[in-house]
DNA sequence: CTCAACTGTATACCCCAGATATATAACACG
DNA sequence: CGTGTTATATATCTGGGGTATACAGTTGAG
């Protein structure tokens, strides 16, 4: 298997991974969401405009899903003490709580999937997964 | 990690290479569309409803994807012989050649992400992927 | 043979995620 | 201080994908 067949697999079955546990847990969630506190979770608090690029998103879609996530109270809106235009956005801890809880559904949904594995197996999506999570953090803009 | 952390982390960094793809690409093609076309050249030509299985939408979202797909002339409808009321869908060169455009394009974007990876990590991404491939199989209806 | 129940695909209709274009407000600097 | 720039917000639109339902073809009972 060639890198580019890795990759194009790994997006395929993951993108797969997905539709069976929305399909079979029934929750429509955007995974927008998911990524996005995912993010604020393993790196802290940001700006609107970073969580955007962040979470690959255009800077409106995140302007409104911050506000929806805020309304629901899963992030907090702190103002950013150097620039009034500015929020910070921090995960609140009915977030850190949904997030938490989507993961246990998912779990439930897809662990059948990988019923019997062995060792090897599972180290190997182990590695995987921290390979790409280290790898799709948001670029920290190299200064031009 | 514990296997549910694993899986969640699995979901949401292969999400953001789906995003990260289609925003540095511009390709605005619905997953679904290579998530099917990926299905058909995998395991080859079937019926309809059994590719919206396989792909996990709904039937009425497979029929309207196939004509679409069939205008494009990616896909072929072959009138299935036991059955007038069923279409047997299979990939045609057309859409061959689309999904391994895709997968250039795919690897263009996402491989500069994997820079500098040992050789470890991409075996263990291989593996994954191999592991995930055969796992999101369309699961082959046990008679009830 | 034929009719009723069933099954595979198609049609009608709706919702909402997410994009682009643009407005607004705060900063920065001559 | 005014003018350009940057951070977020608002307005509007497109289309993917879902549910409900129609319709055509199949099948088995009698």
């Amino acid at each position: 298997m060639d890198r580019r067949t890795v990759i194009r697999s790994l997006v395929v079955s993951a993108n797969k991974l997905g539709r069976i546990a929305a399909l079979s847990t029934g929750n429509t969630t955007p995974a927008a969401v998911w990524r996005t506190l995912s993010i604020l979770r393993s790196e802290g608090p940001m700006r609107i405009g970073e969580l955007a690029a962040a979470s690959r998103v255009s800077q409106p879609g995140m302007t409104r899903l911050i506000a929806q996530l805020a309304q629901e109270e899963l992030i907090a809106r702190i103002a950013d003490s150097d620039d009034a235009r500015a929020w910070q956005v921090r995960l609140a801890a009915k977030g850190e709580a949904a997030l938490a809880a989507w993961q246990e559904q998912l779990g439930a949904a897809l662990e059948p999937l990988f019923d019997g594995l062995g060792a090897e197996d599972w180290r190997a999506l182990e590695r995987a997964a921290d390979v790409l999570d280290r790898r799709t953090r948001a670029p920290k803009e190299a200064a031009a």
